[in-house]
RNA sequence: GGUCCCUUCGUCUAUCGGUUAGGACACAUGGUUUUCAUCCAUGAAAGAGGGGUUCGAUUCCCCUAGGGACCGCCA
């Protein structure tokens, strides 16, 4: 058998969403075990709405979460040529014909069709018409000769065997009448001569995969592997489109999700191994299998994504974590300045434990990359007398200590519970907003340690 | 409407004829932590319905119901 190869072919006509990274993911995987290739193609063919935009989206997009492509990318406009040429074969066979209809003709049958709630099926006038009856003023579009006969069964990979009956598939487009291949006639001609071996696509695809084998079957080329994989479904259980919010990777990007925690969370959602839940890289490759791979949709779950990113949050180690966060600030927060990254460094051992997200960690480190504390007003009104002279207290014995040390402040803050007659969220409390403007954030002494002893009576300062 | 696909806790799923139907997320309760979070323990929570086949069905078959995809000279 030849090297395997996968593709993932998405059409730039608008941003990539998360339910084709985990197409493209799945194709990569599945190539990777195999010991195979994964090719990118990019399906621009419509070049109304194709744009180079989003085809860089595309392209950052796995890189992003790490599927890299071998060679170049595949540019299927500058393949034209091929397709064209396929098509004359085809005409040339008896495959595909001349259809002179005219689209009004075409629109007017659909109407009829819909009036009677019949199904339209194009009624293959002209695949058995001879040409001299041709109406001189139409440009004729080529049809292929689709069978009509028998059934055809499909032996998909994931979803078994499929039949369907012959004459359900019309005698579908495959040059338009300005000479442009249609989509059909394009995958089919690219996959083979791309020598793919393993489509694995989408579950919307399905009809497409029957006309598809009808040409290589008329090509006489070697049908490849076919494996339709569901759809993610949105929490209203529909397809997952363009159009939805919080379904580009960009979307997770920016709200502090980790490519790995996605990259995890994706390869769960629809396919699984046993129990196990967390997969390393390698762990992915080694086990990934088509066999794995679920029949039925599955819904996003955003608590899921959450848990998984809280989770690699914990577990990749601090100098990967401060290298993403570092990323994260500078992509949608805030550079961090370089004064302040040896700081976050030694923090992060405690400000990963409260966070699910990158945001989360710069939410509760705020206090160290900016210099000024912001409050909030009802923060404020928190501060009353009695705590601004808590505040004063603590300063003064702060200021006498030559080093902050954990029990040195347990100490202090013990004896003003004390003395104030209160407990340690009344000390502790205005203490946090007083150093960081928040209520939440954490520990008292975590927070006291990492801004060390100047920081804090600065901070202090201001308050009293 | 036609064709095709799907159906186990709220969600993602395990089970490849015999299990007290397991795990994870979320949820609830308790414990640890002198706040919050983390962490630990415990709990509640599922085979769409109906027929078969079988000694025995969540598992195999059929029907019904529900959900989904496709039905472009878009990809």
């Amino acid at each position: 058998m030849s090297k395997i190869a996968t593709r993932f072919a998405p059409s730039p006509t608008g941003p990539l969403h998360i339910g084709g990274v985990r197409t493209a993911l799945f194709n990569w995987l599945f190539s990777k075990k195999k010991g195979g290739i994964f090719l990118l193609r990019i399906e621009d063919t419509d070049k109304e709405r194709s744009k180079d935009e989003y085809k860089d989206q595309i392209i950052k997009s796995l890189k992003w979460i790490g599927i890299n492509y071998d060679g170049n990318e595949y540019i299927q406009s500058s393949k034209i040529d091929n397709h064209i040429q396929v098509a004359k074969e085809l005409l040339k066979n008896g495959h595909a014909y001349k259809c002179y209809c005219s689209s009004e003709e075409i629109e007017e049958q659909k109407k009829r069709a819909k009036q009677k709630k019949i199904p339209y099926i194009y009624d293959r006038k002209w695949r058995d018409k001879k040409e001299v009856d041709a109406p001189k003023n139409i440009e004729p579009v080529i049809r292929f000769k689709s069978k009509i006969e028998g059934s055809t069964i499909l032996k998909d990979l994931v979803q078994g065997d499929v039949q369907i009956e012959n004459n359900t598939i019309e005698d579908f487009i495959i040059l338009r009448n300005d000479g442009s291949p249609t989509y059909n006639l394009s995958v089919a001609v690219d996959d083979q001569q791309m020598k793919v071996t393993h489509i694995i696509r989408g579950d919307d695809h399905k009809i497409n995969t029957f006309k598809q084998m009808q040409i290589y079957n008329a090509m006489q080329w070697e049908l490849p592997n076919f494996a339709h994989i569901p759809l993610i479904h949105t929490t209203e259980g529909k397809k997952l489109s363009k159009r939805d919010k919080a379904s580009t990777l960009d979307d997770y990007s920016k709200i502090g999700i980790m490519p790995e925690a996605l990259r995890n969370y994706l390869l769960r959602l629809g396919w699984s191994f046993k129990d196990k839940e967390i997969f390393t890289l390698e762990e992915s490759i080694e086990h990934f299998n088509l066999e794995g791979i679920g029949k039925s949709p599955s819904k996003l779950d955003k608590s899921r994504i959450l848990s998984m990113n809280e989770y690699y949050i914990k577990n990749i180690s601090e100098k990967d974590l401060f290298d993403r966060f570092n990323e994260y600030c500078k992509n949608y927060k805030q550079v961090i300045g370089a004064n302040k990254e040896d700081k976050i460094k030694k923090s992060l051992s405690f400000l990963k434990n409260k966070a699910k997200s990158l945001e989360d960690i710069y939410n509760n480190s705020k206090y160290i990359i900016f210099d000024e504390v912001s409050f909030d007003e009802n923060d404020v009104k928190l501060i009353d007398e009695k705590a601004k002279k808590i505040i004063a207290d603590f300063r003064n014995e702060v200021s006498k200590e030559k080093e902050i040390k954990k029990e040195t402040l347990e100490t202090i803050i013990n004896n003003l519970i004390k003395k104030y007659e209160t407990n340690f969220k009344g000390v502790g409390q205005p203490l946090r907003i007083a150093l960081t403007g928040s209520k939440f954030g954490p520990g008292i002494y975590d927070i006291m340690i990492s801004l060390g002893k100047l920081d804090i009576e600065k901070r202090l300062k201001k308050i009293t």
